[in-house]
DNA sequence: TTCCAATATTAGAATAGCTCTAAAATTCGT
DNA sequence: ACGAATTTTAGAGCTATTCTAATATTGGAA
């Protein structure tokens, strides 16, 4: 998926020299990473000067395009995931990487992951409907 | 457990009145309270003032203690919890309302949580250590 | 008891992450 | 080319949290 202005069409967002290169950066980072990564990695490659406001414009509209996915990790800013698929993340306690696991891998239970990964702990949000009392 | 200076005491924290009516706000709420609501709740219940940096300190010294449990949800503040138990939560997206899932509801699977739950989707975040690459 | 040192609390300043505002620039159909 | 719609911009504003530095409270030694 390397051209930008198709990727950008596919999703129905007009195709604009910021949004490319935003997007482009997003694609090719497998670290998630936050606004202003995105803000400073990208502001060079640009001839004009970048506005944070567009950088977090340019995200929220592509997050609501379904191009992109935010996720909130822990604390901390937004991080944004070009990968769209159904997947959770392994985070490394030590060093702080995110990893993605496939949703598949989780529901075929948890601490199954692979000989790569040790888990610690890990949490689990559900996010539904309840008739619950309180 | 409604002596807030044994629980206090216990988890190695002294006892002052403003960490006794913060701590008494969390415990009696089911919640999941945010600092500000915390400090709208207890603020009034002081005789002197209270200031936010306090709230911030006392509960910031309680999760140090393990006392409280501090848990980011989505986006948006910290919430506090006096369920120190392992557990994971299910938001119920219409009211946003915060529930306690034991940990072993989940192990024993996800989606099985009882009738009075309906997920929509649950998004799993593993904390630990890795060999992979990248 | 009165000190004193350690700790806790305070108000407000500072910082971080993000959104809003209103003006300027760009785009695009006519 | 023109004008409406959209995008971008700089900076102000807002929210959540921490920091600062001064004041208050505590609890143990003298
Ligand atoms: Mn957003
Ligand atoms: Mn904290
Ligand atoms: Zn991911
Ligand atoms: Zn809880």
């Amino acid at each position: 998926m390397e051209n930008m202005e198709k990727f950008l069409q596919k999703h129905n967002v007009k195709p604009t020299p910021q949004r490319m290169v935003i997007a482009q950066f997003v694609v090719n980072s497998k670290s998630h990473p936050t606004a202003d990564q995105i803000f400073q990695g990208v502001a060079e490659q640009l001839p004009v000067a970048l506005s944070r406001a567009t950088v977090y414009n340019t995200l929220n509209t592509l997050v609501q395009a379904g191009a992109l996915k935010e996720v909130y990790l822990e604390s901390g800013p937004a991080r944004y995931d070009a990968n769209i698929n159904d997947h959770h993340h392994f985070i490394d306690v030590k060093t702080g990487k995110v990893f993605d696991i496939d949703a598949d891998k989780v529901k075929a239970l948890a601490p199954e992951l692979g000989a790569g990964f040790k888990v610690h702990h890990y949490s689990v949000t559900f996010f539904g409907e309840s008739k619950a009392a309180d």
